[in-house]
DNA sequence: CACCCTCTAGACCGATTGGTCTAGAGGGTG
DNA sequence: CACCCTCTAGACCAATCGGTCTAGAGGGTG
């Protein structure tokens, strides 16, 4: 367990900052005294600024969160346990700050209007996502992947909007159970 | 076609900005200037200022909001129908201006973490929707008419963001479609 | 007319914003 | 030693932030 490097330190604190406030709710300040560096620091290992280290840290998430979707599938056995694992991994991932933290890319969007370039990266996040959620629904034999892969996209966006809003996971855990229990995919 | 008053104008202009940009990424400036309003009314009007201003602007567009879905309900057969058409009324809806628009409950959400009476409004407008899908579930006859509004706001929710990330109305469409098609509900 | 009240108008405030810039600490290498 | 390069440190900047405050326009009423 080393010290984690800089700009690694500067990534994690960013990430959960712009989840738990949003792009435009959190100041360069804060994150550089939470992450205990100075702004000269910030500049040398993201040139971009502000809108560079957001971009890093989407796509740092989004990996993290494909990861949990991949564990999430590996056991189970049809393609509706998989996305009911999904929901519950991501309720235990989104839970365990004293805050519920939001999807980054949720966190991305409502600045994505002033900086094109932030939503380009939402959309990579997504797309990534949908790829490998359809990637599963064709390996489990779903008659339509990508349609299966949108409609596990869309309930789990939809049910942490819900999460965020009461501050706590039932949201995404009652998904979980309604995926299983509703013959919603076959 | 009279003119809008004062306060009317800072709430449907605030909402609109709001909705694209998010809570933190607004001006009072830029609000004042697109009304054409000096800061003067703005706190004559709204003494909270802009906290206040934003959280009448959510319960006014959730109002809109909840009006949209009930129009869709009444011509609606089925609850699916009555879901589908919610689906398309709100693409149409988030697609009448030049940008996209994001839910306004999902806008509040995330400056809700500074501000607890953001998060307050937004679960009272999401509370608000649930309650009138349940009701139009139980009235076509819903098993668990609770779990299916429950799953029509997730659904919708999701939907939206997929929306605001390619900013077109499709993925709402889609899920409309997919509604009427799968046997999601009875 | 005088008086009142609603609302507009915008100057002004301290705090904070993202970003730039210079200075130098510190390790590696010739 | 000198030199270089990476990275830290933080002062500094103009611009903007939300909010407060005073002044007065303008209609209604006595």
């Amino acid at each position: 367990m080393s010290e984690p490097s800089s700009r690694n330190r500067l990534l994690n604190t960013a990430a959960s900052l712009f989840r738990r406030k949003g792009y435009d709710g959190v100041g360069l300040a804060e994150i550089l005294s939470e992450a205990g560096l100075p702004k000269g620091s910030l500049y040398h290992h993201f040139p971009g600024g502000k809108r560079e280290l957001a971009e890093e840290a989407t796509l740092w998430v989004g990996g993290i969160i494909e990861n949990v979707v991949a564990e999430a599938f590996v056991e189970a056995g049809t393609f509706r346990e998989g996305a009911a694992n999904t929901c519950r991994a991501i309720a235990r991932l989104a839970t365990q700050q004293e805050r519920l933290l939001a999807c980054p890319v949720m966190s991305m969007l409502q600045a994505a209007s002033q900086d094109p370039e932030l939503r380009q990266v939402a959309c990579t996040v997504l797309d990534k996502w949908k790829r490998r959620l359809a990637g599963y629904a064709t390996q489990f034999g779903c008659a339509d992947p990508e349609a299966a892969a949108e409609q596990v996209l869309v309930m789990v966006q939809g049910a942490w909007i819900l999460a965020l809003a009461d501050q706590s996971g039932a949201p995404l855990e009652r998904l979980a159970e309604r995926l299983l229990r509703d013959p919603a995919f076959q």
